[in-house]
RNA sequence: GUGGCUGUAGCUCAGUCCGGUAGAGCAUCGCGUUGUGGUCGCGAGGGCCGCGGGUUCAAGUCCCGUCAGUCACCCCA
């Protein structure tokens, strides 16, 4: 930009939402909120910022923790940190209130990250999320499945591929850990000097992208292989569930999932027609032992995000959710500078029909300009002759047809052709 | 955090290789219409060529730095 020498530009990874694309970010969060309530999910807001320890408490292990956390000591000395996800301040929130489980609430908040931006990889980004506190019941998974499966089909979403995986329990977990971390010591020549990353958290290598480690990885132990009778019933008892309710999955042995918190479920949407590495459109699973690490009671629970970024990305790749052509329907128009148009307005408007006008005095042929730019369905113009004999010209902008309606009788007349 | 590519009007971009005083389309505004838009015709405004430094008689163009975007790694939504 030439002339910014002076101007104030977003901090780097963030982003202003403008109309008109705002209008699309409304109409995503409203789908979301109307399937959250068909699944009997009740909204909750919790602080965008937090004790740094409720964060912390997702893993010393996971970079959001390790390095990518906005904290900061407040003025009393307090040491807080931005919100890098959703599920840390809603356990702690259920911690503290002790509501009756299962305790089943969504979000839609920002999150901080302070990472390398990229398309789709934002430093502030908003998540569409739910959390299902309070049971252990896979059935519970199998409707957080469903829920997201059924929120991105509902906005024309085709290009979705859903991968599940059990993380298992925690004994199940600890014994392949310490197989794995023995797999990579034995292949140390491959991972080179990232072999303090793979025992800091073996898990995390077996979704690498790096094409030389592909060959290992791929001959890695799998995890399901170890799992207990327990975990593997409740594995088995999570697919059926989502085969009864026709919701399409693959078994994705490798997904591991970037935080340290998961145990047993653990899933993930893909959106195939986003390019690049920035492909996961949703993700989330179990986490039963969270509650209780935070201090709260033992409470088994299971929760996704969904990011609104990636997930507009994703529409644009289908060509779903267009952009809406108006926010008017009508449009009126003031020929004599009458008071009264403003009064107009306030009944047409009361009459719940979305109307704007032009301000400032600007002549006719600005008006209908200003008019049809709105993309509104009707002009109402207030005309001095037709004003005298209590009438107002009513024109179909997409026709150019022009009527002459009683005064008081136009916000009726309105409302009956806009159905 | 590491490496590659990019940055010119409100938007999308040409011009950069080979240095010589800035272009197009769309958008905006005006006129053709005195009470009628969307089409059409004519016209206008709008750029320290991201920012800073260097080389040169001369830099949008070459060199260095920096900021931002983007791609890959990392990681994730």
């Amino acid at each position: 930009m030439a002339s910014d020498r002076d101007v104030f530009q977003a901090p780097k990874g963030t982003r202003d939402v403008l109309p008109p694309d705002s209008s699309r970010w409304m109409e995503v969060i409203g789908a979301f909120a109307g399937r959250a309530e068909l699944y009997g999910f009740g909204l909750v807001m919790t602080p965008i910022f937090e004790h740094y320890e409720v964060f912390a408490r997702l893993g010393q292990s996971t970079d959001v923790v390790s390095k990518e956390m906005y904290d900061f000591v407040d003025k009393a000395g307090r040491r807080l940190a931005l919100r890098p996800e959703g599920t840390a301040g809603t356990v702690r929130a259920y911690a503290q209130h002790r509501p009756t489980p299962p305790w089943k609430v969504w979000y839609c908040a920002p999150n901080f990250r302070y990472e390398a931006p990229q398309e789709g990889r934002y430093r502030q980004h908003w998540q569409l999320g739910a959390e299902a506190i309070g049971s252990d019941d896979p059935q519970i998974d199998i409707e957080m499945i469903d829920f997201l499966d059924g929120f991105y089909r509902s906005l024309g979403l085709r290009q979705v591929k859903l991968l599940i995986n059990s993380m298992g329990d925690a004994e199940t977990r600890q014994r392949y850990v310490a197989v794995l971390l023995d797999y990579w010591l034995s292949n140390a020549a491959t991972l080179g000097d990232e072999m303090p990353r793979a025992q800091l958290n073996p898990l995390r290598i077996l979704d690498s992208k790096r094409p030389d480690w592909q060959v290992i990885i791929a001959a890695a132990p799998k995890l399901g292989d170890y799992l207990s009778d327990a975990s593997a019933a409740q594995f088995d008892a999570v697919q059926a569930g989502l085969r009864s309710v026709d919701v399409a999955f693959e078994v994705a042995p490798r997904l591991v999932r970037g935080f340290d918190y998961y145990t047993a479920t653990v899933f993930e949407f893909q959106g195939l027609a986003l390019g690049g590495a920035q492909n996961a459109l949703g993700g989330g699973g179990r986490y039963d032992k969270l509650s209780a690490e935070m201090g709260g009671p033992q409470a088994p629970a299971i929760g996704f995000g969904s990011g609104i970024e990636r997930l507009l990305l994703a529409c644009d790749a289908e060509a779903v959710l267009p952009q809406s052509t108006s926010s008017t329907d009508v449009f009126v128009i003031d020929a004599i500078g009458e008071p009264d148009v403003a009064k107009l307005l306030h009944e047409i408007r009361g009459g719940d029909v979305r109307a704007d006008r032009s301000y400032g005095s600007k002549n006719l042929k600005k008006q209908w300009a200003a008019a049809s730019r709105s993309g509104a369905r009707f002009g109402v113009m207030y005309g001095e002759r037709e004003w005298a004999e209590g009438n107002v010209v009513v024109k179909d902008l997409s026709t150019a047809q022009q009527i002459e309606v009683a005064r008081l009788q136009v916000v009726q007349w309105l409302r009956d052709h806009l159905k």
